[in-house]
RNA sequence: GGCCCGGUGGUCAAGCGGUUAAGACACCGCCCUUUCACGGCGGUAACACGGGUUCGAUUCCCGUCCGGGUCACCA
């Protein structure tokens, strides 16, 4: 059987977009379940659009997923280049051969002509056929004229203008399209550069590529493929197309998922907070479901159980709260020591002194969703924020403003008094506070914590952020919240 | 508009002629608890519609409606 091979083929021409990294990572997938191998192609045919670092871009999130692949730009293989621009010459001659075999001719026509043909046919409120072929039929001598004449030009193929062409999905099974419905296209442009399409089959067939996967986008123009297949009579590749992602807009409607609907870079989310592990995680389920009921899937055990007639048909709504429990589940799973390093960074944006980083970490490493929301979740460890003393009344904890100021005032002294601060002997400190003073626990933790943190909801509890506090500290904050009171 | 594709809870989705129509996220409630959270338990909520085929349709066929994609010298 031959090898399964798949190909990577973004264009340079911006970010990674999560809908491109979630076609790489089911190439991957299709070509490692298969023990095959996955290549990295990168296609700049379109000179004006290639940004600068963009291929950097594309190698470092590629990199960064763990998607390593087996032949690419900056790793060779046996069917380089990886890079169209360079293989230019390849499609001439391909092109050339066409044009000799008369499955495709030189066409002479000016941009202006085909926009005017575009306006004429809207007008007259027919549908678009496309191009009229007016190039289709010129005589020899004709050609040879303009063609000697250095008459800018770009190579058609000769499309069959009756039947049908039909091809083999393997998500969306048999698709057919009339002839009629496709247009002379375009091979080379006036540049000498291909076109996306001719450029993609010409290398697919040259690095034998066996599945040709992408999103459903293509469907439509797939027959366009074959024809070149079938004008070249190469073997076809099996096509894998892949429903959308698609984001909600503003009016409820759904569409492609794009910078309109915030951050679906993969670099955005990244900066958001979102864990590489877990982005991959997500995608990989958008689109496709295992066996069972898994969902938690590391990128080795989605090799494993992947399979293409898994993967299902209909659109896919990116969903920013699965991507957000799906990024809490990986976090929590972090080694703490993984953890401490990931936050570092946003723990110092905030807290310039020392902490017992670890401890803190412990405690926000349960509650933490997206890592970019550490800053603000941690920011009163530096600096007690300005609050009202009304957060000292809870139902819950049964606490009042009478209460919290009596309770406040015993704190201070019985914890002034511990030797030795640490988690068990603050414990014990509060908790006997609590039944001297016939109080339920929480009618005493309520404001102590409110006290030394300022804020009604915090990480962690009263003991552990008085711990991490740091007994002088703590007992600042807490003569401060007593005047508040007072 | 033509063509192509799709249509199971708010979202991701299982299902592939007979099921009490899974599961996850979100949401709600309860419990645990020194808060929020975590954890545990439970709950609300779906087969777009109309015709067939069949003893029986969410599953098969047709139509309608709705949604998306595509119609470049962009990929």
């Amino acid at each position: 059987m031959l090898k399964v091979r798949t190909r990577y083929a973004p264009s340079p021409t911006g970010f990674m977009h999560i809908g491109n990294l979630r076609t790489a990572l089911y190439e991957y997938l299709i070509a490692k379940s298969n023990n095959g191998d996955f290549i990295l192609r990168i296609e700049d045919t379109d000179r004006e659009r290639i940004v600068l670092g963009a291929v950097d871009v594309i190698y470092k999130t590629l990199k960064t997923v763990g998607l390593k692949y087996d032949e690419g730009p900056d790793i060779g293989g046996e069917y380089g280049p990886y890079v169209q621009s360079e293989r230019k010459i390849l499609y001439n001659q391909m092109a050339e051969q066409l044009v000799k075999e008369g499955k495709a001719y030189y066409c002479f026509c000016t941009k202006e002509r085909l926009e005017k043909l575009h306006s004429k046919k809207n007008e007259m409120g027919e549908t678009f056929g496309g191009y009229d072929r007016h190039c289709r039929n010129l005589p020899p001598e004709e050609v040879k004229k303009l063609l000697t004449a250095k008459t800018p030009y770009v190579i058609r193929q000769k499309v069959p203008t009756e039947g049908f062409t039909m091809f083999e999905d393997a998500v969306y099974g048999t698709i057919t399209v009339k002839n009629s419905e496709i247009e002379d296209q375009i091979l080379i442009k006036t540049d000498g550069y291909p076109t996306y399409n001719f450029a993609n089959v010409v290398d697919d067939n040259a690095m034998q590529i066996t599945h040709v996967v992408r999103g459903s986008e293509y469907l439509s123009s797939t027959p366009k493929y074959n024809l070149l297949y079938e004008a070249f009579g190469w073997k076809k590749p099996t096509y894998v197309h892949l429903p959308l992602i698609v984001g909600k807009n503003l009016d409820g409607t759904v569409s492609k998922l794009s910078k309109r609907h915030g951050a679906t870079g993969f670099e955005d989310l990244v900066h958001l907070g979102y864990l590489p592990k877990a982005i991959i995680n997500y995608i990989a389920l958008l689109g496709w479901s295992p066996k069972d009921n898994k969902e938690i899937f590391s990128l080795e055990e989605l090799v494993k159980a992947f399979s293409i007639d898994r993967i299902c048909k209909s659109p896919a709504v990116f969903d920013y709260d699965k991507l957000n429990w799906f990024n809490s589940e990986y976090i929590k799973a972090l080694p703490i020591k993984d953890f401490v390093e990931l936050a570092m960074p946003y723990f110092k944006s905030v807290i310039k002194k020392t902490l017992n980083w670890n401890k803190l970490a412990e405690i926000l490493q349960k509650r933490v969703v997206t890592l970019n929301q550490i800053p603000e979740m941690v920011a009163f460890f530096s600096q007690v924020p300005d609050y009202d003393k009304e957060i000292f009344i809870n139902k819950k904890s049964k606490t009042t403003l009478e209460s919290s100021k009596l309770v406040l005032d015993v704190a201070i002294n019985d914890l002034s008094k511990l030797i030795e601060w640490s988690y068990n002997s603050i414990h014990d400190c509060l908790i006997s506070l609590a039944e001297k003073m016939r109080f339920k626990n929480g009618t005493v933790m309520w404001p102590v914590r409110i006290a030394i943190s300022g804020k009604s909801v915090t990480p962690g509890g009263a003991i552990e952020i008085l711990e991490i506090l740091g007994k002088a500290e703590s007992l600042r904050r807490i003569k401060l919240g007593l005047e508040k009171l007072s």
